[in-house]
DNA sequence: TTCATTTTTCAAGAATCCTTGTATTATTCA
DNA sequence: TGAATAATACAAGGATTCTTGAAAAATGAA
């Protein structure tokens, strides 16, 4: 990844709401959610949601898909990937321990509130 | 991590020049660089080299230290760490390739009771 | 087709951040 | 002490981003 790129996703997270949609996104998983509900469990306005889920569309760390009437979400891992990977790249001197190169590799995996 | 100090570190590197000092200094290891040559490393004045740096500190990612007429900075691993840490929480439903936990990493098995 | 639902677009004013130069502080060396 | 070097603080204007509500698309159901 260039460096462009990485400052775009960067700026896209560095914004509480959407950090917090990010983050929802994260664990919601593969299949992600409807705008609706994500708006609602962010507790922010459609328009604003709507706002901010398109920044974080156009930086690459989520994507769309149409689903009937309702619009779907879900992270790109890739995409979020590729950024840690850039934050971490020729690290510490050979030293992975220093940023946390395999840091929870074979944490837990449990979903705090997941219902699914 | 709470959300606003992680909100604080993003917005922190998600400007290119900062972004770039940020990697040369996690190139660089724990001994860091002075001020004067990461300046002139990234090719900017060193006014603005100091007003990013400052910004950099701030938001816990990396720390000063005085040494003579020098002022050296280095990156606060610890910090970032803890950034990554809380952008893959609770990750990928039990799926840690997705979002690349572990990458190009030795997958080590961590088993119950192993402090780390 | 017509209506209701879901989501987006648009525009504005408000707030924040970035950039730059000058002045100032801190330190070392003669 | 005085001069030179290294780095920071401050301030102002310029640019960007955020927020909000009203209006408009897109879809499904009646």
């Amino acid at each position: 990844m260039d460096i462009k790129p990485a400052v775009t996703k960067l700026a896209a997270l560095a914004h509480e709401q959407r950090l917090t949609i990010f983050r929802l996104l994260v664990r919601a998983g593969p299949s992600g959610m409807a705008a609706g509900d994500i708006a609602e469990a962010v507790k922010s306005a459609p328009t604003a949601t709507s706002f901010h889920l398109k920044e974080l569309d156009r930086a690459g760390l989520i994507h769309a898909t149409r689903d009937g009437r309702y619009i779907r979400y879900a992270a790109h891992f890739e995409g979020m990937r590729k950024l840690l990977e850039f934050l971490t790249e020729d690290c510490c001197q050979g030293q992975p321990e220093l940023c946390g190169k395999g840091f929870k590799v074979v944490k837990k995996v449990l979903v705090k509130g997941d219902k699914r």
